[in-house]
DNA sequence: AGGCCATGCTTGCCGCGGCAAATGATCGTA
DNA sequence: TACGATCATTTGCCGCGGCAAGCATGGCCT
C-alpha cells in the first residue's frame, strides 16, 4: 500500500473528471434524444455498425466498440430492430453468435445525425482544447482505458503519426 | 458553421475517452457497492458533505459538487436519511432550504471508505500517468466543465501553485 | 461418441435517475 | 399589502441498464 491519499492537485484533477463524466455524456444524450429520439449509447452501435465491413457486426464486437455491456447490447439492439434500423440474423460460421446488420434506413440516421453530432462534440469537446490538449488528451484517454478494457482499444483505429512523432 | 467533421484525431480521441467515461465510473461504482453499499453519487454526497462547514449543506450547493441533479439528489438524501447517514432540516436563514447534515454514524463510513476509494482512484487513474499527465488532466478537464457547469467548478478548491507556473 | 467447460446471447427482476409538474417560500415592485 | 416572478425542493411516472440465471452451441479431451 503505497501513498494514503491523493495529493491536492489529483484531488482536483479528479472532481473535475467526475464531473466531465457526468455531465457531458448527460448532454450529448440529451441532443441525441432532440435530434433523433435515440440515446447515445444507441447512436454509438449504428455509428460503429455503419462503418463496419457490410455494415454487419456480431453482438460481441459490436459491444466492445460501442462501449455497452453484453446485456445492455442486446436491449439496444432489440429496440433498433422495432425501429427497422438494423436487423438481426445468425453467423453462418458459428451458430452461437448473432450478426447485427445495418438496414438502409440505419444507415440513413446516421447520415442525417452525424454532422450534427460531431458539430456537438466540437462545441463541448474540441472547442475549448487547443491542438496539443487534444493530443494530450488522446494520450490519456488510452492510457486510462487500455488497462480498464484491453479489448477495446485494438479495435479502434490505430494512432496516427505527428509531426511530434518524429522528432 | 465550420468543420464538418471530426479530424482522424479527434475521433480517435473521443472514442478513447466515451470508454473511459463509461467504464471508469462503473469500476467506482462496483468497488463503492462493495465496500460499503453505496452508489459514487451517494458517496460524493457524503464526501461533499464531510468537507464542508459543520459537516451541513444546502441541497443546491451540494448538487452542484457532487455532480447531480437537484431531483437525483433529493433521491439520494431520502436513501441516506433512511439508513441514518445524514438528517434533513430547515435552513433558518431561508425556509425554502432543506440543510442537509452528516451524522456521526455517516462521518464514520467516509473515514472507513476514503482510503480504499483513493486507492481505487489511484489504480485506475492516476498511476497510468505520469506527474506531466496528471497535470494536462486537471487543465483538460476544467477546460471541459467550465463551459459545461459553470457553476460548480469555483466550488472546488483552487488550483495549486506548482513549480511549473513560475518558469 | 460422450462428457465438460467455455463462449455468445437473452431475459427476469429491480433499483436508479431524468423530466416535468407540483408545492411552498421569498423577493421585487407597485 | 398584494401579486407575480423566481427560487428550492420534492415526487409521479417511466425508461434505462446492471446482475445473475438460463439456454443454446462450439471446442476439447478421452
Amino acid at each position: 500500500m503505497p501513498t494514503p491519499r491523493l495529493t491536492p492537485q489529483q484531488d482536483r484533477a479528479w472532481s473535475l473528471l467526475i464531473g466531465v463524466m457526468t455531465w457531458l455524456p448527460a448532454e450529448l444524450d440529451a441532443h441525441l434524444d432532440r435530434a433523433a429520439g435515440l440515446s447515445h449509447a444507441e447512436y454509438q452501435v449504428l455509428r460503429w455498425l455503419s462503418l463496419s465491413e457490410d455494415r454487419e457486426v456480431h453482438m460481441t464486437r459490436l459491444a466492445a466498440t460501442a462501449s455497452v455491456t453484453p446485456s445492455h447490447l442486446s436491449r439496444i439492439v432489440a429496440r433498433l430492430e422495432k425501429r427497422e434500423l438494423l436487423t438481426r440474423s445468425n453467423d453462418p460460421t458459428d451458430a452461437r453468435r448473432t450478426l447485427a446488420r445495418l438496414t438502409a434506413a440505419g444507415a440513413r440516421v446516421v447520415e442525417e445525425v452525424e454532422p450534427g453530432y460531431a458539430a456537438e462534440v466540437r462545441r463541448l469537446v474540441f472547442e475549448h482544447l487547443d491542438p496539443g490538449q487534444a493530443e494530450q488528451l488522446e494520450g490519456i484517454a488510452e492510457a486510462l482505458l487500455t488497462p480498464l478494457r484491453s479489448d477495446c482499444v485494438g479495435l479502434l483505429p490505430p494512432r496516427a503519426l505527428r509531426p511530434s512523432d518524429i522528432s
